[in-house]
DNA sequence: CCTAAAAAATGAACCAGTTTAAGAAATTAA
DNA sequence: TTAATTTCTTAAACTGGTTCATTTTTTAGG
């Protein structure tokens, strides 16, 4: 049994402990390495990937051969190649550890299967997968409405905790600039 | 009935002819004239709208009182201010017809209700609410790899009948530039 | 059909963020 | 504990895209 999960998953629907116990036999536990992958781009994404202790970062390798991270997750966090997962095709995106990593994975293979012995888990997701587009269609309003020195103030005000455990690097990737920028805005802080 | 609502709920999950029947008698037609709202920010969003006739852009005001547009919806896509309806809170966004607009209003209320008579709309709502969250991680990654100019001939190639459709303005704030900069790079098309 | 209003185009001055390059500081491995 | 590697900082020159002001074209309605 992996409470953790079942804890998240029981904020949103409520599962017998059958289901409960079922889910859990589904679910595969996977421990990983300091910059191990959980995925690398072209090989097909496996599922579904809940942490339950570390962090991970979501990176695609663009046109100028330059890394752009486009999430990052922590404990109580989904992450996955949805577009890989949806189109069976092969992913787009690196998943990497920047830590010591422990997740849960929920294989895509007979997923439906499960979703269809325990419905709720159908909803859990569709949840799931709203909160995911809710959060993404903000973070596009933020790239729009304000200017980089502002999204990196209020990124850092959101998560401050994300700021110790990460590299500023990786923090001016995902936000879209470059270190130099990012060291020029916290040199002003002053 | 709605043939071509159930049509495209077909294309994901098999209703049978009771369950298309109740899910259509749930639903609501509306309509409205070129440049109404079918949501204005600051009310609660009533649901979830299926274009069957029709474009809409879905847009927010920013902190400079610009218009900024986060989304058009055309024939057979479903549009919403999702974290109204997630969260239970006044919109932040409006949704506007481009076009005399013709939809089907899933209304939220009991729409969970609905959801445990037919569990299968459930899944087909998880899988939109995933391609979504797909289309708009697609975006960002456009965002942050390409330039303006390049993102303005991507969306072009990807999606020519749009552009006959919705002023250049409109397209110009999608694309997340100016209208001057915009017609800059038409300039230079020759 | 004509007019007022809305949309699109143009040009010049300007600025937020990039690029390039070099060095300093902090981590990691051995 | 040192060498190697990774991360962070600083600064100057540069550029993609904005702003502001004006003109031209298109659209809608009486």
């Amino acid at each position: 049994m992996y409470p953790q999960l079942i804890s998240h998953i029981g904020k949103y629907v409520q599962l017998t402990h059958d289901e409960e116990q079922l889910l859990c036999e589904y679910v595969e536990l996977r421990q990983y390495k300091k910059k191990a992958y959980l995925l690398e781009a072209g090989k097909h994404c496996p599922g579904n990937f809940f942490t339950l202790k570390g962090v991970t970062r979501m990176y695609l390798i663009n046109d100028d051969l330059n890394e752009q991270i486009v999430q990052f997750s922590i404990e109580n966090w989904w992450i996955a190649d949805y577009d890989s997962l949806l189109n069976k095709q092969p992913a787009r995106y690196y998943i990497q550890a920047l830590e010591p990593t422990e997740v849960l994975l929920l294989p895509d293979k007979n997923v439906e299967h499960l979703f269809d012995q325990i419905p709720k888990l159908e909803r859990y997701f569709r949840i799931m997968m709203q909160r995911a587009y809710v959060a993404s269609q903000r973070r596009i309003g933020f790239i729009y409405g304000m200017s980089d020195e502002e999204r990196y103030r209020h990124f850092l005000k959101l998560n401050p905790e994300f700021v110790q455990r990460v590299p500023q690097y990786m923090l001016a990737s995902y936000l879209g600039f470059t270190p130099q920028f990012m060291s020029r805005i916290r040199a002003k802080k002053v």
